[in-house]
DNA sequence: CGTTGCGTTGAGTACCATCAACTGGGGTGG
DNA sequence: CCACCCCAGTTGATGGTACTCAACGCAACG
C-alpha cells in the first residue's frame, strides 16, 4: 500500500530548466492537454514558457497506489504514460472507481488547490507521472488563460463523466452499463489518439469493470460472455477489439 | 417547460449599484458562501466591494425548470432561498436527480467557465434566484482571492458530493442509499443553519428520492415505512424528524 | 509442476422492479 | 356541502436481474 517512489526511467527524478534532459520533450499528449500551456506545446522548437516550475517525474508499478486517500501532499499529479484509476474504497473492502486516467490526466484537478482527496488513486498499469507543485501551480494558474481554459475544460469533462456514469448506475441494466462505460472510455482514447477505429488498448480486469459500473466480476463475465458471442466485442491480452460497433451502441442505447 | 421569468417578490428585476434595494443585504446565507466574498460579508455596515456587478433577480415555481440541459446561457445562476436538483434526463423519460440545491449554492460552479451545461435544474419549491454574468464573474474570480478560494472549496464539496453517491449506487443496498442520502442532506442543511437537531424541511417528494439514489418510489415507500417503524426517521407535511439518529448512522453504515 | 491470477459456468437466492389496486388529503367546481 | 379528481404514498403479488457460493479451466510464472 506504501507508496514507493522509484526513479524514473530516463533517470531524472527532479527536473528545474534543463530541456534535454525532461521527458516533456517527446510527451505525445502534451499538444492537447495541461502541461501544453504550461510548458508550450512544441518542446523540441519553442523554449518551455517557464523553466522554473519544478517537476518531480516518477514510476508507479502496476497495483500499487499513486495516492492515498486523506494523504496530505504538495504535489498536483499528472500521468505521462500507462493507466491509472480512481476510487473510493468502504470500509468493508468493496469499492467503487470513479473514473480511469489515461496518460495527459491530471490526477485531480481540483487537488491544484487541495492539499488532501478524498479518494485513491492506483497504477493499473506501470505509469509514468509527473508531479508539479501545487502551490506554483496555483499561482500560474489564472497568470495564463491558455492553461485555465484547459484547466477548466479538465473539470467540466471530469464532472460530465461522473453525471453520466452517475446516471447508468442509478438507471440502467448491467449490459447498458458495461457497454455505454467501453464507448465512454474508447472516445476518450481515441480524442487522444489513442488506439485505432476498431482495436484498443486494454488493461482493464473485469474486477475494475465491475467496480467501475457497481456490478460484480461473475456477472460482469456473463455480460462480457454474451457480447463476445454476439460478435460485439472481444477482449483479450489487454486488448479490446470492437467487432460491431453499430451494434455496441445499441445495446449501450447510444444514439 | 418554458422558463418564464417572474418578477422578484422585493420587485427587483435587475440592480446594479443600488444597495438599499438589494435583496442580499437580509440574505442569511451570505455569509457563509460565494457571494459574500462577492458582495462583502456584511452589506448593512461595509460597502459592496464591486457595486458594478450585475444581478438580475428572478423567481421560479416549483416544478419549474431553472435552467433546461444544454441551452445556451449569459448567467450563473445562484439559488438565494428555496430548494432546488440538477438532474439529468434518460431518452426514456427516467431521470437521475445529481444533487440537491439549497441557498446558497451555485446551479453550478463550472457554469462560470461553460455557457452550457449537460444537465438541467428544476425547482423543488419556489426559488428566489439571482443571475451574475458569466462573464463578469470570470474577470472578477482570479482577482478576489478570497472568493476564488470559496469557489473553490465549492467544486471540491461538490465533486465529493458526487464521488460519494456514486460509491452508494455502485455498491450499497436501498436502505443504506435512502439513509446515506438523508443524513447527507441533513449535514448540508446544518452547515447553512437550515433546521434544528432533529428536525428539518424536506421537501422532496418520494420520486425525488427514488430519482436520486436509484430506486423506484415503491421501493423507497417501502424502506421509508421500514424506517419509520423503527421509530428512526419520519417525513410529513415536508418536513423530517429524526427519531434515533444513532440508528439512523447504523443503518447508514455511517462510523 | 505447484501456485497464483483471472475468467467461466452452474445452482440457488435475495433484492428490487413491475404491475395493479387502493387509501387519504387537498383542491376545485357544481 | 358534496362529488370528483389528482397527487402522493401504501400495500400485495409476482417475476427478473444480479448476487452469492462454489467448482473448474487455463495461462503465466517461478
Amino acid at each position: 500500500m506504501q507508496i514507493e517512489p522509484l526513479q524514473f526511467a530516463g533517470a531524472i527524478a527532479s527536473s528545474v530548466g534543463k530541456i534535454k534532459d525532461l521527458p516533456c520533450i517527446e510527451c505525445p499528449v502534451r499538444k492537447s492537454n495541461f502541461c501544453g500551456g504550461l510548458l508550450g506545446e512544441q518542446l523540441e522548437t519553442t523554449p518551455l514558457v517557464d523553466l522554473k516550475l519544478k517537476q518531480v517525474f516518477r514510476i508507479t508499478p502496476k497495483r500499487r497506489n499513486i495516492y492515498q486517500a486523506g494523504t496530505k501532499s504538495d504535489d498536483a499529479i499528472m500521468i505521462c504514460s500507462g493507466w491509472a484509476f480512481r476510487f473510493v474504497q468502504l470500509p468493508d473492502g468493496r469499492r467503487q472507481i470513479l473514473s480511469i486516467l489515461l496518460p495527459g490526466d491530471l490526477i485531480s484537478p481540483i487537488g491544484i488547490f487541495a492539499e488532501r482527496l478524498k479518494f485513491s488513486v492506483q497504477a493499473l498499469t506501470e505509469v509514468h507521472h509527473c508531479a508539479f507543485n501545487r502551490v506554483e501551480l496555483q499561482a500560474k494558474l489564472p497568470a495564463s488563460s491558455g492553461t485555465f481554459i484547459t484547466y477548466i475544460k479538465d473539470c467540466a469533462a471530469n464532472a460530465e463523466q461522473l453525471h453520466l456514469l452517475l446516471a447508468d448506475l442509478g438507471r440502467r441494466n448491467a449490459a447498458e452499463r458495461v457497454s455505454r462505460f467501453i464507448l465512454r472510455l474508447m472516445d476518450r482514447m481515441t480524442e487522444r489518439g489513442i488506439g485505432e477505429a476498431d482495436s484498443f488498448p486494454f488493461p482493464l480486469r473485469q474486477q475494475h469493470l465491475a467496480d467501475a459500473v457497481g456490478l460484480t466480476t461473475v456477472h460482469v463475465s456473463r455480460v462480457m460472455a454474451k457480447l463476445r458471442s454476439g460478435g460485439i466485442l472481444d477482449v483479450a491480452k489487454d486488448r479490446l477489439r470492437v467487432g460491431n460497433l453499430a451494434e455496441l451502441k445499441r445495446v449501450a442505447d447510444i444514439k
